[in-house]
DNA sequence: CCTACCGGTTCAGTCAATGAACTGATAGCG
DNA sequence: CGCTATCAGTTCATTGACTGAACCGGTAGG
């Protein structure tokens, strides 16, 4: 039987993306990496996910060629995913949160705010994730998590910079 | 307990998000509603999803806004998850399928084959989705299907286009 | 030598996915 | 009117993934 993670029967390459990055908890784990979360131990603090889920989406990702390891940090490959979640980012802002924008993103050479788009108005391209810069937005979030890893990242700070 | 499909204590938009499009099938269903889709029958046939599980993910989207019934369609704000799909597609083409692309898409009122980003290289705009144009490309599926929705949606068509 | 920390593994219980069979409503046809 | 086909589901036993808690081994510092 196929197993329950994968698509044996779409040809699509949407089907092949959904089979790395599609289950659950993997694009969560994306994002965290972006933001500059480097270590096993603080991504699992931050998701509250099992261990043994954690070290099973990890060991896919690294297989496919999205992380790395010693620390772990997203590959140009993962790198590229950017566009996708920060798309992910912008319509579950737009759709399903209440009052503004939860996080915002800001082009860090010139300071403004990204469009919907992931491109900067004023420069008219979209930049890289190592040219953004995040930070809490003026919506209320549902939950306010107190734990150290989501403190750091309330701070304002570029993406793919290690927090330490 | 929190419901696995939930992500109670994530305070991202990016969770929210997840919560509705990233179960299991449900992008699959979504692509096959911007490739013309329409019916439940058809839409189980094309995935070779088992039927109540179809039935718990359209509920689903309904209930968030994403698509209609009577018949089955993507409302605006489904409309707008197309560059996630899109960007999910070309993804999964560059990274994780051997020999060229799959399915090609291209800017209908002037012909020209969009790029990664989901932009008209001539026009310099992304076109929206009844705007595009949909055709198989050079790349071998891993599987070759022979039902009759994946014949009809190998023949080059608009988005958003009922097959009937 | 002792302790803390990091990055895991193991395990029992729970919950969702799977595939097959069944249901009911509607439409077309002779 | 009865017969058949199609559509859109529901029901159910089985399988398999997710969950939370406990345990394990290597390394660095004092």
């Amino acid at each position: 039987m196929a197993l329950p993670r994968e698509y044996e029967t779409q040809a699509c390459a949407l089907a092949r993306s959904l089979e790395v990055v599609g289950e659950r908890w993997t694009l969560l784990i994306v994002r965290d990496l972006f933001f500059g979360v480097t270590r096993f131990t603080d991504l699992q603090a931050h998701l509250d996910i099992p261990r043994a889920v954690l070290t099973q989406r990890l060991a896919r990702l690294a297989e496919a060629g999205i992380v790395q390891r010693d620390p772990y940090a997203l590959t140009d490959a993962g790198r590229e995913l950017w566009p996708i979640v920060h798309q992910l980012m912008q319509w579950g802002e737009r759709h399903l949160v209440a009052d503004g924008p939860v996080r915002l993103f800001a082009h860090a050479t010139c300071g403004t705010e990204l469009a919907h788009d992931g491109a900067c108005p004023t420069c008219g391209t979209a930049p890289p994730p190592t040219d953004i810069e995040t930070r809490p937005g003026s919506g209320t979030p549902v939950v306010v998590r107190t734990d150290p890893i989501s403190v750091a990242l309330r701070r304002p700070h570029r993406l793919l910079t290690p927090l330490s």
